[in-house]
RNA sequence: GUUCCCUUCGUCUAGAGGCCUAGGACACGUCCCUUUCACGGAUGUAACACGGGUUCGAAUCCCGUAGGGAACGCCA
């Protein structure tokens, strides 16, 4: 039997995070088996369902590199079939017709809860004769559950859960106006398209009940279940906007790479022993429903940063300057700038978290002149500075073509054992200052000589004419 | 209210009756490296929710208790 999973999601927002790593989880399972994995969007309420909301679901599907087999499949196409289905069950005697009003169906549900029942329809319509039917009143098409006796799932995830079948009441298949509802929607599509496994969040555990009552009056097999739990905030509250991200998209902005999105993802209520760094492909070969935890999970954002951090290492340069430059839209970019991003990137790429980060810290090779924040302004204070900067300004003047690395070291060395007692904060503070406007930055002397002897000196030279506006001069 | 599910360090987890004085990762503490901040290296703190069973032996099986979550719509 070739495994076919799919992922579902209704189309009325964003895809939320929880979503995508279902949607992992079908994935990894139906490469792991050699199977399909198909998408479907579940758009079947016209009221919430936005094309907005679908082109965002297939852009961070294809983003986290998560493909489909064949064309994503859209529930509202499929209405006719769904009604067919339904009209079907009622001619096979296995649901009916029911009259009923939303007064009496809400006075059922009061009655119910009176008693300290469950709320639920109380069947009235199940054995009644239709030509007893009040005129004027289109029906709905409800399934006759079981009456008594008890319903049975075995899921791959939570194991075997069972429910009493008093419990299960004859829910809709079909409302009035002839759509159908979601439970019976979600029946007739996975039955249609031999879906053998669903994996989904826990929140559907109690609908696979009902749902198996629909596969059963079909005759079709009910799919093996895999409910996983949600993923809650940090808090351990479930996830909302007040935790901050929800969509895979504001993950997207906040910097952090699809393929740490999936690890870290993917790593949350599943695991394959101690193994925490791997890729999707990985992730599939070693996928098994069993290894899924019962339990519920909570997003750790320090995690994937650190997750996130080591595929930033692992990033080709091109592809980081390129989303450095995205971020930067306010600047004027020329070659310049991109020979200096470049050969920065090395040290750049090592030191940063996110590409929110990087972008920051890229910045100062891709500008033409430097804006001094708190701390920088506070180096550039200190009663040494101004003598600081003037030494480097003429050792570094001195060094002609020599203007590597090494070279500025010995000549920076030299001065803070001259005149600041080897000290060489003293003279590099000052100098980290001047050339990136921050007190942390890249190793300054290798970014001094990416920046070249010219815009060095350049920026040197601006620092000193700041520190001289602000009062500064020589002791 | 009824039914269902869940519970190992702060967090993610390993663990399938003896390999567990419970392992790894993130976070945190200390030290080292060091021109800053990071990175890296070393090291430390820290958990089987509680109570009963079953068993020679239980984090692992069973039953309760507590806490958390979900579902009960002509929403999905």
């Amino acid at each position: 039997m070739t495994v076919i999973t799919r992922f579902a999601p209704s189309p009325t927002g964003f895809l939320h995070i929880g979503g995508a790593r279902t949607a992992l989880f079908n994935w990894c399972y139906s490469k792991k088996m050699g199977g399909k994995f198909l998408l479907r969007i579940e758009d079947t309420d016209k009221e919430r369902s936005t094309q907005a909301a679908i082109d965002a679901i297939f852009r961070d599907l294809k983003w986290l590199g998560i493909d489909w087999d064949g064309d994503a499949i859209y529930q509202s196409s499929r209405a006719a079939r769904h009604a067919e289905v339904a009209q079907d069950l009622v001619k096979k005697g296995k649901a009916y017709f029911c009259y009923c009003s939303q007064e009496e169906l809400e006075a059922m549900r009061a009655e119910a809860q009176a008693k300290g029942e469950q709320p639920r329809y109380n069947r009235m319509w199940r054995d009644r004769d239709p030509a007893t039917a009040p005129a004027g009143v289109k029906p709905v098409i409800r399934i006759k559950a079981p009456l008594d006796g008890e319903t049975v799932i075995d899921d791959a995830v939570q194991g075997r859960v069972t429910v009493p079948n008093s419990q299960l009441d004859d829910f809709i298949l079909l409302r009035s106006d002839g759509s159908p509802t979601y439970m019976h929607a979600v029946v007739v599509d996975d039955a249609d398209m031999g879906i053998t496994h669903v994996v989904r969040g826990d929140d559907h555990l109690n609908n696979a009940f009902r749902q198996k009552v629909i596969f059963d009056a079909m005759g079709v097999p009910c799919p093996t279940f895999a409910h996983i739990p949600l993923i809650h905030g940090a808090d351990g509250a479930k996830l909302s906007k007040r935790h901050g991200a929800q969509s895979v998209g504001e993950f997207k902005d906040m910097g952090y790479l699809p393929e740490a999105v999936c690890n870290y993802l993917l790593r949350l209520g599943w695991s394959h022993g101690d193994d925490e760094l791997f890729t999707k492909e990985q992730a599939a070969q070693w996928f098994e429903l069993g290894d899924i935890n019962a339990g519920p999970s909570r997003l750790d954002m320090k995690k994937l940063d650190h997750v996130n951090t080591h595929y930033l290492r692992l990033a080709e340069d091109e592809r980081l300057a390129a989303e450095i430059l995205a971020r930067h839209p306010e600047l004027k970019i020329d070659d310049e700038h991109r020979i200096r991003l470049a050969a920065g990137m090395h040290d750049l790429k090592a030191r940063a978290a996110t590409l929110i980060q990087l972008a920051a810290e890229a910045k100062f090779y891709l500008v033409d002149e430097v804006a001094y924040d708190e701390k920088a302004s506070a180096a550039l204070h200190d009663h040494d500075a101004h003598n600081a900067m003037h030494h480097i300004y003429d050792a570094l003047a001195r060094l002609g073509a020599d203007f590597k690395e090494a070279a500025i070291d010995t000549a920076v060395r030299k001065i803070a054992a001259d005149h600041y007692e080897g000290k060489l904060a003293k003279v590099m503070m000052p100098l980290r200052a001047s050339l990136t406007g921050s007190t942390s930055s890249p190793p300054i002397l290798k970014a001094a000589e990416i920046l070249g002897q010219a815009e060095t000196m350049k920026r040197i030279k601006a620092a000193l004419h700041w520190m001289h506006d602000h009062g500064h001069h020589h002791h």
